[in-house]
DNA sequence: GAGTTGAGAAGCTTTACATCA
DNA sequence: ACTGATGTAAAGCTTCTCAAC
């Protein structure tokens, strides 16, 4: 097989949990001025943009790393900045989130496949074509075949949410479903609010489902597995958006930032060179600029402190310990994550 | 009218399997 | 019989888009 891979794409295509471009940028930002610090815990999903500073995280396993921003539904790692971009390249393996459990998934084992179990890749899933399991209010939205192309009406949408109406009816494959599009406007289905929540929690444990998980949860919400991949389509699609612009937001300030500390810096040297010209003999007693020192966290270079008595008494090396975030290496915007989905009407 | 959200389509990668030298 | 290369089909994913609400 040919594979021509452009880098870009491939960032693009496989960016959530590591964003892509912007990201990567913003990482390198980040990884640069930031001192290091443990990384930050993953935080519950409902929080947005947490006062958590853009450090880098220690370098994990790459499956690792895409778990803590799935587990957390951070699409921005900040593990990420520290990434190659080899480990950036690729998926997470699936074993990561296919050995994950769903403890809302009470009884049902989606997790454990039977040993020895391995779906042929050819074969159909038996599981996505379940008969039963159609949403009691998805009758007619996921009936709709192509698009343009009607759907059949049949049914009204339980708007409430609260207690989805008995599956049973459904009986109808996709295969069938899509087949009919005869006349009616498409209908759209609503998830009830019940179903809305098991799948953001859903959500929050995989970002992405096996099979098994699949045919589960579409099973406990009576939708379709189609269904139900869907919803994991878009979420993953639209949390990354989300995301994406959060990210540009941060961006935006790291660039203002850092222009406002290179102007800050260069007004500084204009002011020495401008003290070197006017007492030339004051300098000559000054310690050659070899002083400086560079932050052995962050590679940023330091004006040397100075002279103390630490470093009178022959203590101090170069290249101490970096201080801390108000130390000489200037401020470091904090970088928001967006870990919440989009907002949810709260009809 | 704008925002949200379910869903379809296109295009891509990955993977299992078959075939062949 | 074994092995590596190659082709193919199916499935899953991202992205874009539409349309219903």
């Amino acid at each position: 097989m040919e594979m021509m891979v452009n880098a870009t794409d491939q960032e693009q295509r496989y960016g959530d949990g590591h964003l892509g471009l912007g990201l990567s940028l913003s990482l390198s930002i980040a990884t640069a001025a930031a001192p290091v610090e443990p990384a930050p815990a993953p935080r519950p999903i409902s929080v947005v943009a947490p006062p958590v500073c853009s450090l880098p995280a220690p370098p994990l396993p790459q499956a690792a790393q895409w778990w803590n921003g799935a587990a957390a539904g951070l699409f921005f790692s900040p593990s990420a900045g520290t990434m190659d971009p080899s480990q950036l390249e690729r998926k997470p393996p699936p074993a990561a989130c296919h050995d994950m459990t769903m403890p809302f998934l009470r009884g049902i084992d989606v997790n454990r496949a039977p040993p020895g179990e391995t779906r042929p890749r050819g074969a159909s899933c038996s599981e996505d074509e379940e008969p039963g399991a159609s949403s009691p209010n998805s009758t007619l939205s996921s009936l709709s075949g192509k698009r343009g192309a009607p759907a059949r009406s049949s049914g009204e949408v339980d708007r409430d949410g609260g207690t989805p109406r008995a599956a049973g009816g459904g009986g109808g494959s996709d295969d069938e479903d899509s087949g009919a599009g005869s006349g009616g406007s498409r209908k759209k289905l609503r998830l009830s609010k019940d179903q809305a929540a098991v799948l953001e929690e859903s959500f929050k444990e995989h970002n992405t489902l096996n099979p098994k998980q699949k045919a589960a949860l579409a099973k406990q919400l009576n939708l379709k597995p189609r269904q139900v991949e869907v919803w994991f389509q878009n979420r993953r699609a639209r949390t990354k958006l989300k995301q994406t612009e959060v990210d540009c937001e941060f961006l935006k300030r790291c660039c203002e930032t850092l222009t406002e500390e290179n102007r800050r810096l260069q007004r500084e040297v204009a002011e020495l060179r401008a003290l070197k010209l006017v007492a030339p003999h004051h300098y000559a007693r000054m310690p050659p600029p070899t002083t400086l020192t560079i932050c052995p966290s962050c590679e940023r270079l330091a004006a040397a402190a100075p002279p103390a008595a630490d470093e009178a008494a022959g203590r101090v090396g170069r290249g101490g310990a970096a201080p801390a975030p108000t130390g000489p290496w200037g401020p470091v915007p904090v970088r928001p994550v967006f870990v919440d989905g989009p907002a949810r009407r709260s009809s």
